[in-house]
RNA sequence: GGGCCCGUAGCUUAACUGAAUAGAGCAUCUGACUACGGAUCAGAAGGUUGGGGGUUUGAAUCCCUCCGGGCCCA
């Protein structure tokens, strides 16, 4: 590794120009405005060497270029050092890639870990907000996996309350036994139909109630469809057989659904748990807590956690009935999960920010409780998905359902496919199948440019939009490359890692894409350390980028030295391999043509 | 009442955790070969990084304060 490289000879220089020892070398990627490729920021040194920051560059500049072996020349500007590393160098660091088809994979270190994305209710459809919650934890899991870890994607279905019996409450009033065969709706579209006319009843008879002068708060209560939701509940929680077995039936017309906007999506599971057989969970951790005095029970006969040493509250975590709380049953699913795969070393929860302080609660109580593991668990908070009237409501019905999104996506790259018509030769299969990977790369792509933590903003008209930064450029560029390696096969030019040691000098473009093919590892390192898809997503921007500039400056076939032409074409492979490794991480797949 | 997050070009955003003239994309304007794919490339314009103060050789980044937006806990 180049820039590791670079920071040993560094020290090594100050160790021997002052005879003092650096912790941080600075080193950061050299302005376009000036020559070279890395910069050292001496203003640090110049406090050690006790020279001013020109000379103490000037200095260490001279002892690289005359004794490190890879600092070809070197500029000063102000306080900064900047370096031009040999082309030998670059082509040595392109070859190491070249010639190593597993660069950038890790083999397996025997390390695992958990991550949890999705978790719906069953009582709705999946919407935008979910899309960004799945492709994140979708490409953690893949970034860690690439990092060597062993992965295990889960997710817990809410399954159970109020929220479903709501459902299955106006599906008996109002369903006439309708079903996703006889309707031809999809499954949680279907329940989903009913969680709207359920509200709708509702509001109608609160409505009336309260003409009657009985009092809002009561009114939705009292409101009949309400007391059947509720008497449903309680039914299921008796175990009644025709509850049990309506709710079984509904919950599984939504799996149904979920699945194939899953497969759509081109997200999976290792494993699934529900919340109808985990929310009993916990409690008898929490009193187990309360022996060992961890909790503390108060006159009435409740279970609390005092975090005030930690800055925060105090929390409940059993009521005075002795019933959960969602804090309990977190608990017991949390080491549920430990149980199930004792490897792990720790969770990831993709969940919403509003959920940070529950999270930051959570994972004390499990370090309070003992667990080793809990100082491993990482909530992966992302932000609202924003649209331009403002944040989504289902009750307004301003919610972006997931699966309109994804047919109006494909449709349009379907549309913009078929007016460019280069693909004249394709069928009408391979269209749609070409048209589903660019319209959903142009959507996972979207959704993850953004720093998760950030609450983003998606407007339908704009977001759909296939030029510039975004994933169909990407997915360009890689089949433009393709196409040049076609025609150099057919062209009967075949690279080897004998022809590269020819080439003596490079052209800045192609340092430039050698740089960024370079940066590929620690980006991933990064990205994985960070919890964040965006930093690929602008590493790979980058590369891209880079390389259609190189594309647009230098005619690779005009070339008459063999070697070069020969460099070029093994040049353009690996960033084509690059580019497909680091979108794979993204969940996103790039064509042959496009 | 207590706590957390955010504010960067008209819009969407980046900045390697304190470094050079704050990078991109969209939109606007100008240009690109009979050549390997124009979903591309080159260029112009666009910024008091919400306001003010402080620390520092150096601040979008750290501290204080005010303004504006979002969220959580009781």
């Amino acid at each position: 590794n180049l820039d590791f490289i670079l920071r040993t000879e560094i020290q090594k220089a100050v160790a021997a120009l002052f005879n003092q020892s650096v912790e941080q070398v600075q080193l950061q990627p050299t302005n376009a405005e000036f020559e070279g490729s890395h910069t050292l920021v001496c203003f640090p040194i110049a406090k050690i060497s006790k020279k001013g920051p020109e000379e103490t560059a000037r200095l260490i500049g001279d002892y690289l270029q005359t004794n490190s072996g890879i600092v070809r020349r070197f500029n000063v500007v102000k306080g900064f050092l900047n370096l031009v590393i040999s082309d030998e160098v670059w082509i040595q660091i392109f070859e190491s890639v070249y010639s190593n088809p597993w660069h950038g994979i890790t083999p397996q270190t025997g390390r695992e870990i958990m991550v949890e994305y999705s978790s719906p209710n069953t009582n709705k459809p999946l919407h935008l907000g979910h899309l960004r919650n799945n492709f994140l934890g979708y490409s953690v899991a893949g970034i860690y996996t690439a990092l060597g870890y062993s992965v295990h994607k889960v997710q817990i279905i809410n399954d159970r309350g109020i929220h479903i019996c709501k459902s299955m409450a106006a599906w008996k009033l109002f369903g006439n036994g309708e079903t996703p065969e006889s309707s031809g709706m999809k499954g949680d579209k279907l329940v989903g139909k009913y969680y709207v006319e359920f509200d709708r009843n509702h509001k109608a008879q609160v409505k009336e109630l309260e003409e009657k002068g009985v009092s809002k708060d009561e009114a939705e209560k009292q409101a009949p469809i309400m007391k059947l939701a509720v008497q449903m509940l309680q039914q299921w929680e008796k175990k009644d057989p025709e509850t049990l077995k309506l709710w079984s039936t509904m919950n599984g017309w939504v799996y149904a659904g979920f699945e194939a906007t899953y497969k759509r999506m081109g997200v999976d599971f290792d494993k699934l748990y529900y919340e109808s057989t985990t929310y009993l969970l916990g409690k008898e951790e929490v009193l187990r807590g309360v022996k060992q005095g961890v909790f503390f029970k108060k006159e009435d006969g409740s279970v609390w956690v005092d975090l005030t040493v930690d800055g925060l509250d105090q929390k409940v975590l059993l009521r005075s009935d002795g019933t959960s709380v969602y804090m309990t049953q977190d608990i017991g699913t949390a080491i549920l999960r430990f149980r199930d795969f004792p490897k792990i070393e720790g969770q990831v929860y993709t969940v919403g920010n509003e959920q940070e302080y529950h999270f930051k609660v959570l994972f004390l109580i499990l370090g309070k409780l003992g667990y080793e593991w809990a100082k491993k668990c990482y909530h992966l908070s992302y932000g609202m998905v924003d649209l331009p009237t403002g944040k989504m409501k289902s009750r307004e019905g301003t919610v972006v359902d997931a699966d309109d999104l994804m047919d109006e996506m494909v449709e349009v790259a379907e549309q913009q496919t078929r007016e460019l018509g280069k693909i004249e030769d394709s069928t009408d299969q391979e269209i749609k199948e070409l048209s589903e990977m660019i319209g959903l790369g142009a959507l996972k792509f979207f959704l993850l440019k953004v720093d998760p933590k950030k609450r983003m903003m998606f407007d339908p008209n704009e977001s759909i939009q296939l030029q510039g930064y975004t994933g169909p450029f990407i997915q360009y560029t890689h089949a433009r490359i393709k196409s040049i390696l076609r025609k150099a096969a057919a062209l009967n030019i075949h690279p080897d890692v004998a022809s590269l040691k020819n080439v003596k000098t490079l052209e800045p473009a192609e340092r430039e894409v050698i740089f960024k093919i370079n940066q590929y590892t620690s980006k991933l390192q990064e990205a994985g350390r960070e919890y964040s898809p965006a930093i690929i997503a602008n590493y790979v921007y980058d590369l891209a980028k880079e390389y259609n500039q190189f594309y647009q400056a230098i005619p690779i076939f005009n070339e008459s030295d063999q070697a070069k032409l020969k460099f070029r074409i093994a040049f353009s492979q690996v960033t084509a391999s690059t580019i497909q490794k680091a979108m794979r991480l993204l969940g996103i797949f790039v064509p042959e043509k496009m």
